[in-house]
DNA sequence: CTGTTAGCGCTTTCAA
DNA sequence: TTGAAAGCGCTAACAG
């Protein structure tokens, strides 16, 4: 099992120099001449040698390492902000290392200490930590982390801290979705998922509201469920069940695709057409969206990209002494059939 | 932004003893005295002095970090693997890295340099690597890896390699699947998906031709497609397309859950009901399939616990110098509703 | 162009 | 019970 590691001396013994000049080979730097070059690059190959990262961590005091804290990865948004955050991270020489964080738990102060002890360059925030965690316990973590590195989140803006922050502007996607149903002849828009412990959540809720006020409508459909499809399924019966068919809403905004997923297979089994009976949008435009039966109308928030912008503006502030600043990102809506377009605008009771 | 490092010495001065102590205070070795431990576990407190890893990794010339290589974590199959595998490590104290190589790359000379500098532990490699690239290339940089520290490979075994293995009885998925199919009364069923470069997907082809002979069936609906939604889709068009009704397949078994679910978007399309005109099976179990209209048949292959047994195999061949050998893990048919079981065993001509 | 020296932050002898 | 010294593998500074 042991492999005898080489190293840089033994590499330096074999080709007859000393390590400094291995280490300039290795670096490729220019004071080397042509021919002691050849002969160490000889021994190096030979040997199969690869210089340690540990050791010149130690001596450089970078690692070169982003830490990025996740509720996971199985939910489809945060795989791909992290595959995002993935590839620019490598473009600019950077490792990742991802620690899951499922959305309720805290930052317990034994991840906090693996953090430290890893030395990471930085830090990436997103999910339940930066979300649902109250701000007095949370802001006082930020600040202990921000003593030794910078940190990103990606969440709604957080008072008080100096962190880069990047986020979806949650509350222009449900307007545009609300617009855009209203447009279509709706006036009984219902609201579902999420909870009142997210601040995202919380943020789309906003905006719904207002938007709702501006219109001039009543936000009385709505209601508190999880995330899941589940949750869509069952938010769906609590939502309708109590409702006759006069007073239903006629169309439904869920927080996300996963919630507009189990939406659509509820009102199906309860024989309530889309978007003929009811219009559903989603929101994150998930790989099965377009399809769902009918194809899900949702807004595309670009988690890949954000996850890209994350890597990017973290390294810059490693670099630069740079600037902290808040930066929301568009979400755009992505018009398919289950909010019946293809029906043209309506005219409802 | 540079916030001047404290290190086992700051701490020592302060506390007025050697950093042998003071390592031995934060080991928790017991040869200290209560009186000198509690002043320096004080003067630790007030610092936030936290050991470095790095450091402790040099001298210790073990990592504690295992490198994880997959096609990515965008695929839910293998998002679910990841975090078992994360899981697992946490609970056994290691670090986890991942390295996200998209399924037709192959592991790059780059690739092989990072991990070979990180002096990760071992290595668990899945996904198109182990899958896709030809074995006369992947072969020899497993055995160069190997050199260096044990992998694991979760994917079909691999010849010439001690590489540790852990692998789904893919072969026995499709078996379960088709005859569960042949219970309901199918004779002309299909098989849709995969590529034959892949070796998973030639093992599920294999055990598909090889039980429809012990049925006595003839495999003539076979369509090669890739492993997307959009894949399933076509397929079922360039499957049934040119196909009278009489000709047509009655079951369709699919290779993973998002080409069925473009399956059933596609003959949806067609007019072609599910199950009544034709069964369709999927494979993964993703979280998707109770939704999908009707709910969709599928095997689910456990993904997380490959992912948490990876890990527990490839950390105890760290400590006992253990046994590489490859362990088959169940698939299991989940039975939903696309399979028509409801409709019960029925004649088809 | 090349080598010597010192030290990154820690732990492990070994001696006191 | 405590400490001094050496060294993990590397590179930057300084000589030569």
């Amino acid at each position: 099992m042991e492999t005898e590691r080489i190293t840089i001396y033994d590499i330096a013994r074999e080709a007859g120099v000393s390590p400094t000049t291995v280490s300039r080979v290795i670096a490729e730097h220019a004071n080397v001449s042509a021919h002691t070059r050849k002969k160490v690059r000889k021994v190096i190959d030979q040997y199969h040698f690869t210089p340690s990262r540990i050791a010149q961590e130690l001596l450089s005091k970078r690692s070169l390492t982003l830490g990025v804290i996740l509720p996971g990865v199985t939910h489809p948004y945060y795989a791909e902000m992290f595959e995002g955050a993935y590839q620019e991270a490598c473009r600019l020489g950077y490792t990742l290392i991802l620690f899951c964080l499922p959305q309720n738990e805290p930052l317990s102060a034994s991840l906090m200490d693996q953090i430290a002890r890893r030395r990471v360059d930085g830090m990436i925030l997103s999910g339940g930590i930066v979300e649902a965690t109250p701000e007095r316990e949370l802001i006082p973590m930020l600040r202990t982390l921000r003593r030794s590195m910078p940190i990103l989140t990606i969440c709604p803006p957080l008072p008080d801290v100096d962190c880069i922050n990047i986020y979806s502007d949650l509350s222009s996607s449900v307007r545009q979705s609300l617009r855009h149903l209203y447009n279509l002849g709706h006036r009984r828009i219902a609201f579902l998922g999420g909870s009142y412990e997210s601040r995202s959540a919380g943020e789309r809720e906003l905006g719904f509201l207002d938007e709702m006020k501006k219109l001039d409508l009543p936000a009385v459909y709505r209601h508190e469920a999880g995330h899941t499809a589940e949750a869509g399924q069952l938010g769906v019966i609590k939502l309708l069940s109590s409702l006759t068919d006069q007073r239903r809403p006629t169309a439904l905004i869920c927080i996300n695709d996963l919630v507009a997923l189990g939406s659509l297979t509820q009102l199906h089994h309860m024989g309530i057409r889309v978007p003929e009976d009811i219009a559903v949008i989603g929101c994150d435009n998930q790989f099965f969206a377009p399809y769902t039966s009918p194809p899900l109308t949702t807004v595309d928030l670009h988690p890949a990209e954000h996850g890209r912008v994350a890597v990017q503006q973290l390294v810059a502030a490693l670099t630069d002494e740079a600037m902290n600043f808040s930066q929301p990102r568009p979400a755009v809506l992505i018009i398919r059939e289950s909010c019946g377009v293809s029906l043209g605008a309506r005219r409802f009771e």
